[in-house]
DNA sequence: GCCGTTTTCGGCCCGACTGTTTTCAGTCG
C-alpha cells in the first residue's frame, strides 16, 4: 500500500464521523492526519517501522495505532465500526455540492438512501422536498449537481485551470472600476489539481462588475449572487467564484481567499493568543474591531502579525508560520532565475516547431540556452529517432547552435529506458551529445522491485543527465509507477543524475512533495517544460511553481546555472 | 484526537450566502 491508501482510510473516517455528528475537533484531527500522510514523500510504512510516525505533525499515539491496523488489514477498528453504523455509499453522496453531513444523514435516516442513483430517483419523484429542512430548491440543486458530477468529475489539473482563469481574469481586468484583480485560492498556491477558480477584485463599485461577470459568454449558470460574491459555472463545468472588496481591503481579502483553510486556522489561532483577530476585512485588535491594523496588502497583514511574508505556495500549514516568525523561510526560485530549459521536442519527432524556431522562441523568453531532446525509436507513436536519424539530428542542432552567437543550443535526446533498464540508443551517440533525459514510456506495471532495478540499471550506464518525469503519473489519469524512491535517489546521487520536475500540462512530475524530499536527500533537481511547440515553453512556469511548493530556491535548481555550469554538475561519470 | 509562549488539561477561525425558516441551521471556503 502506498501513502494515499492510508490517507484515504483516514479521510473516510473523518467524513463518516461528520455524518455521524462526532466531535468536530476530533474530525479535524483525522482530516489533518490524512493530509499529512498524503503529502509525506517518505513511505508511511517505513515511518511505522522506525517508530518515527508520531514525529509527523497531527499524528499521535491513537492515529499511529490506527495506521498500524490499516497496514495489517487495510482498515482499522474505528473505520470498521463507523462502516457498521453507516454505509460507504454516503461518502459518494457527500461529494454533492450543497449536501453536507447533516443533510446526507437526514436523507439516510428518512429514506435509507446510500446511492447516487437512488437519490436521483427520489429527487425526481419529489420525495426529498418533503423532508424537514429541505425544499424544492434543494431538490432541484441535487439533481443538477448529480448531473454535473457525472459530466465533469472532480478536480482539474492546475495548468488547465490556470489557462481558464487567466482568460476570465483578462476580461474582467478591462472592466470600468476594476482597480486590482488577482487569482486566489488553490490555483494561486499552485496545488496540482484545482476544485474551483477564485478571483478577487478591488473596486468601489462592485454591482456592475458582478453583473458583467455573470453574463460572460463562458458562463453557463449563475449559482450564487450577493453584494460581494458571485459564483458561476462555466460551460466547461468549472466553477468560478468572484469576490469584490474595497481597494483598501484588497490585501486582506486576497490573503483570505488564497487560503489554505488550514493555514488560516493556525494563523488565526495564533493571532487570538496575541489579542488580534483576522478576517477577510483585515487584522484587528480586540480593543478596536472597527478599524483594521492592516488590510491593504498581504505584506502588511503578515507584518501586523509579526511574521515575514509567506509566499502563497507555502501556505499549507506545514511549518511556514513558525519559520516566518523566526525569519527562516526559504527564498524561493522565481521564473526570472531560470536561464534555460532542458526538455523539448521538435518536428524531428512529435513536436511542431523546428530546432531554429524553438531556439528563437526560447531566446525571446530571455533564456540563455536550451537542450533539444527528441524521442528515441521505441516511442513509435511519437516518431522516435533511429540511431542514424539521431546522429544527423545532433549535427543539425550543432549547426543552429553555431548560428546563434549569444545562445547555447545543447544537443540532446529523451531516450527511453526500456523494460530491462537498457537505453534505447547507441551508447556512443549518447556520449557524444550534451544532454540525455532518460524516461520511461512503456511497461508501467512492473513490480516495484523490478522498476527499481530498471531505473538503477539505466542510471548505472553513466550516460544519463536527468530522469524525465520520474514517476510517470498523469494528473487525473494514471498513478505513477511504483519503485523504491530512496534507492533510486541514492543511485542518482552517485552518478550525478538530476531529477526533473516536468512542467507539461498533465504531469507536474516530480510533484512538490517528492521534489522536496529528493532535494533534502541531496539529489539534483532540474526543470523541464517538455514543450512540443513554442508556446509549450511557457509550461516551464508550472515546473517553477511546483519547485516553489517544494521550498526550493534558485541555488537548488540547475536551470539557474549557465549551460556550462549545468553540464559540469550532472552526469560527471559520463565518459 | 492533537498539542503545548494557556504545556498533561482545555482549547481548537471566521464570515457570506442560501433556503427554509419566521430567527437560523447548514454549507462552503
Amino acid at each position: 500500500m502506498d501513502n494515499r491508501d492510508y490517507a484515504r482510510v483516514l479521510s473516510e473516517i473523518a467524513a463518516l464521523m461528520q455524518i455521524k455528528g462526532s466531535n468536530r475537533f476530533r474530525i479535524r484531527a483525522f482530516e489533518n492526519a490524512a493530509r499529512t500522510v498524503e503529502t509525506q514523500a517518505q513511505s508511511i510504512e517505513d515511518l511505522l517501522d522506525s517508530n518515527e510516525i508520531t514525529d509527523l505533525k497531527g499524528i499521535g499515539d491513537s492515529i499511529a495505532q490506527d495506521l498500524r491496523q490499516i497496514r495489517e488489514r487495510g482498515t482499522c477498528d474505528l473505520h470498521e465500526s463507523l462502516l457498521d453504523d453507516l454505509d460507504p455509499g454516503l461518502l459518494v453522496i457527500l461529494r454533492i455540492q450543497g449536501l453536507g453531513p447533516k443533510k446526507v444523514k437526514a436523507i439516510y435516516d428518512e429514506l435509507q438512501i446510500v446511492e447516487i442513483e437512488t437519490l436521483r430517483k427520489a429527487a425526481e419523484a419529489q420525495k426529498i422536498r418533503e423532508l424537514p429542512g429541505f425544499g424544492a430548491r434543494t431538490e432541484e440543486k441535487i439533481l443538477s449537481e448529480i448531473e454535473r458530477l457525472e459530466r465533469a468529475g472532480g478536480r482539474i489539473p492546475l495548468p488547465r485551470a490556470r489557462r481558464i482563469a487567466e482568460s476570465i481574469e483578462d476580461q474582467l481586468r478591462q472592466l470600468d472600476g476594476v482597480q486590482d484583480i488577482s487569482i486566489a485560492g488553490s490555483l494561486r498556491r499552485g496545488r496540482e489539481t484545482i476544485g474551483d477558480i477564485d478571483l478577487v477584485i478591488a473596486t468601489d463599485d462592485p454591482a456592475p462588475i458582478h453583473q458583467k461577470f455573470g453574463s460572460l459568454t463562458e458562463v453557463d449558470d449563475v449559482l450564487v449572487t450577493g453584494e460581494t460574491k458571485t459564483s458561476v459555472r462555466l460551460r466547461s463545468g468549472v466553477q468560478v467564484d468572484l469576490r469584490t472588496v474595497k481597494p483598501s481591503l484588497f490585501g486582506s481579502a486576497l490573503h483570505y481567499f488564497t487560503g489554505s483553510k488550514e493555514h488560516h486556522i493556525t494563523l488565526r489561532t495564533r493571532a487570538k493568543r496575541q489579542g488580534l483577530k483576522i478576517s477577510e476585512y483585515g487584522v484587528f485588535s480586540l480593543e478596536n474591531e472597527d478599524e483594521p491594523i492592516a488590510s491593504r496588502t498581504e505584506e502588511e497583514v503578515y507584518a501586523a502579525l509579526g511574521l515575514d511574508y509567506i509566499p502563497p505556495e507555502l501556505r499549507e500549514d506545514r511549518d511556514e508560520i513558525e519559520r516566518a516568525e523566526n525569519h527562516s523561510l526559504p527564498s524561493l526560485v522565481d521564473l526570472d532565475d531560470i536561464r534555460g530549459d532542458i526538455h523539448m521536442h521538435t518536428t524531428e519527432t512529435d513536436g511542431n516547431a523546428s530546432i531554429q524556431e524553438m531556439a528563437q522562441a526560447a531566446a525571446e523568453r530571455g533564456y540563455q540556452f536550451i537542450a533539444i531532446t527528441d524521442h528515441s525509436q521505441d516511442v513509435r507513436v511519437a516518431n522516435g529517432m533511429t540511431p542514424e536519424r539521431f546522429a544527423a539530428h545532433i549535427e543539425a542542432i550543432n549547426q543552429v547552435d553555431q548560428q546563434m552567437p549569444d545562445f547555447r543550443v545543447l544537443s540532446g535526446i529523451e531516450v527511453d529506458i526500456l523494460k530491462d533498464g537498457s537505453l534505447d540508443m547507441d551508447h556512443d551517440l549518447l556520449a557524444r551529445c550534451d544532454w540525455v533525459v532518460g524516461s520511461i514510456h512503456s511497461h508501467f506495471t512492473l513490480s516495484p522491485e523490478a522498476m527499481t532495478e530498471r531505473l538503477c540499471t539505466a542510471i548505472d550506464t553513466g550516460l544519463l543527465s536527468c530522469l524525465g518525469h520520474p514517476t510517470g503519473r498523469i494528473l487525473g489519469g494514471r498513478d505513477g509507477y511504483e519503485y523504491d524512491f530512496d534507492v533510486v535517489i541514492e543511485k542518482a546521487i552517485e552518478h550525478d543524475v538530476a531529477f526533473e520536475i516536468n512542467g507539461s500540462s498533465g504531469r507536474l512530475d516530480l510533484n512538490a512533495d517528492r521534489a522536496r524530499y529528493a532535494q533534502q536527500k541531496g539529489a539534483l533537481i532540474v526543470l523541464g517544460s517538455d514543450a512540443h511547440s513554442q508556446r509549450g515553453l511557457d509550461d516551464l512556469r508550472f515546473a517553477v511553481q511546483q519547485a516553489r511548493r517544494a521550498e526550493l530556491g534558485p541555488e537548488s535548481i540547475l536551470n539557474s546555472l549557465s549551460a556550462e555550469e549545468l553540464l559540469s554538475r550532472v552526469g560527471k561519470t559520463r565518459s
